[in-house]
DNA sequence: AGTATTCCCTGTTCGC
DNA sequence: TGCGAACAGGGAATAC
């Protein structure tokens, strides 16, 4: 479920209530969730300490500790929200930490979310790529790296390594924006297209930030908010309906096993 | 190197 | 209405 904008808005709700404080405890009731280590490993390295900053990476949000760090993944259905009170009517609480007087929860329906600890974030930065809303995602960048990839358009910008944060809705959009078929060959792609393709990832990206995400069905923030930017959607979910630039009706189609809606008219494959 | 398939899970929607 | 199939903002592990 949540791309990008969406653990952004996730990561900013949270740190308010984190920074600064500490975990005194932790109940997991998913044991899975925890991939990579155990309640042990919270009690010697997590628990007393003090939260010294809590950011985005990729689609990770990233807790820093003085030694340690903890990164959390969303993956489909995942919520990661502050709370007063831990409600029993909630049937798909996978874990939740103590903070003083609140609680962190993790609430997640399909249960492919996952926390990790890491004692340094060498494990993400070798698995992510460029982070498209750093100085680094360059004119220059994007040209020589789409050149060296000989790849389906949208498998490429859903490929976590090349570019993190992408996921399946703003990958259409921003294919979109570029007039660029999801099945193109990365090498085939003008150096125009290339260019315009930048553009409209930070675009859709940006836009989407401010709006708090989109809320398609799962996703919310802060416990029950819901992202906006589905109202500004131009292809995702739209089949059926008219492009809004050329008015031919858009597709829904499968690329890389995943749902992909674009316009044939305005996105022809090269 | 790049692609397709399957799996991890549960809930909702769709088609007959 | 019922019931199974298909589908869902992700990603890892396979097999070609
Ligand atoms: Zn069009």
């Amino acid at each position: 479920m949540p791309e990008l904008p969406e653990v952004e808005t996730v990561t900013q709700s949270v740190k308010k209530h984190l920074l600064g404080n500490n975990f005194d405890s932790i109940q997991v009731n998913w044991k899975k969730t925890l991939h990579n280590f155990k309640i042990s490993d919270f009690n010697n390295k997590i628990k007393g300490r003090n939260i010294e900053n809590v950011y985005r990476k990729g689609k990770y949000i990233v807790i820093v500790f003085k030694s340690v760090f903890l990164c959390v993944h969303l993956r489909m259905t995942g919520k990661l929200y502050a709370a007063n009170s831990i409600e029993k009517d909630k049937k798909h609480i996978s874990l939740f930490l103590t903070i003083g007087d609140k609680y962190l929860v993790f609430e997640d329906v399909r249960k492919f979310g996952r926390f990790y600890m890491f004692d340094n974030l060498d494990f993400l930065d070798n698995k992510l790529g460029i982070e498209p809303l750093s100085e680094g995602f360059s004119e220059n960048w994007i040209l020589n790296q789409i050149k060296e990839r000989k790849r389906q358009m949208k498998s490429l910008l859903l490929d976590q390594s090349f570019i993190c944060g992408i996921g399946n809705i703003y990958a259409d959009e921003a294919l979109w924006y570029a007039k660029i078929h999801p099945l193109s060959n990365s090498s085939s792609i003008s150096k125009k297209k290339i260019l315009n393709l930048r553009k409209g990832i930070i675009k859709v990206l940006k836009e989407s930030i401010k709006r708090g995400g989109t809320t398609i069905r799962d996703y919310t923030y802060d416990f029950s908010y819901v992202g906006n930017y589905a109202l500004k959607l131009n292809v995702f979910g739209k089949e059926g309906k008219k492009c809004p630039r050329c008015f031919s009706v858009i597709i829904k189609t499968k690329v890389a096993q995943r749902g992909t809606h674009y316009c044939p008219r305005c996105q022809i494959k090269r």
